[in-house]
DNA sequence: CTCCGTGCAAACTTTTTGCAACGGG
DNA sequence: CCCGTTGCAAAAAGTTTGCACGGAG
């Protein structure tokens, strides 16, 4: 669990920005949390900073690929760093409350669902950037 | 290409609803869509009937099992029919326009990932209820 | 006659934007 | 100083709800 600060202040300057203290603050948060987070958690995480700032250095974070952002989940967004700077995982997501979490699946599962996507990709004329695996159901909490 | 709605109809009537003119449409419309339709096509497609009605359609076909709601993907929600009536497929999702279209994964494979996703749900107590795979990148039209 | 569904408008939630002020480089 | 960033408030986008009317069973 070494921090991603270096890599996400290279990243936000490269693209001429700052790596401010709310900036850090949201990259920390999400960097404990350990599976995507709602817009909500951020929300009142980090109560210092207005939604308006959380919400704009989400799209910057985002932009310079630091974090990703999956929509849905539970009616809000939830945000994660990214595959790139964590490594690539699914994710369980509760039909009931919206939580997700991190998994990981077999590497040699991994590898033939690449194969698998590649090859329907080509077919159906898509430039493939990645794939997601989300298993859906009702998570411990909820049960 | 079986038109669905004997089963639609079969659905609503369980939960002592009918299945009205507006319902008709919008089951005709997914079905014919083939692929998740964003809430936007379905308005205007069918502008006769007011967006609230929509709305409220499709969550009665969602709460009988007829429709399946995608959140998210390209800012507003996608609809289809249920994997019940239409068997399961897995989604492309373009990251630019948000457009989904149905694609199949080799049995096998599917059967693997059947396997994996039950043992991640018994290790981390989840109750499944399913999983999407999505391949995600730039569809034809966006290229 | 009785409910379920409809239509319209208004409310609510989530996310984005305008603009003036702030502050690090 | 300059320009990216912040805070606040207002607006836009997406979705849900209240209520009276209309139509199917």
């Amino acid at each position: 669990m070494t921090a991603p600060h270096a890599e996400v202040w290279e990243r936000l300057s490269r693209a001429q920005q700052r790596y401010t203290a709310g900036r850090r603050a949201l990259v920390e948060l999400l960097h404990k949390a350990g599976r995507p987070v709602g817009i909500v958690e951020l929300l009142d995480a980090s109560s210092r900073l207005p939604q308006s700032s959380i919400y704009r250095n989400l799209v910057v974070l985002e932009q310079v690929g630091a974090v990703t952002r999956y929509p849905g989940a539970g009616g809000s967004a939830h945000y994660e760093l990214s595959e790139e700077l964590v490594g690539h995982h699914d994710h369980l997501v509760c039909s009931n409350c919206g939580r997700m979490e991190d998994y990981d699946v077999p590497p040699e599962l991994e590898g033939d669902l690449h194969a698998a996507m590649d090859a329907i990709a080509a077919r159906k004329g898509f430039k493939p950037t990645g794939h997601r695996l989300q298993l859906t159901g009702r998570c411990a909490r909820c049960t």
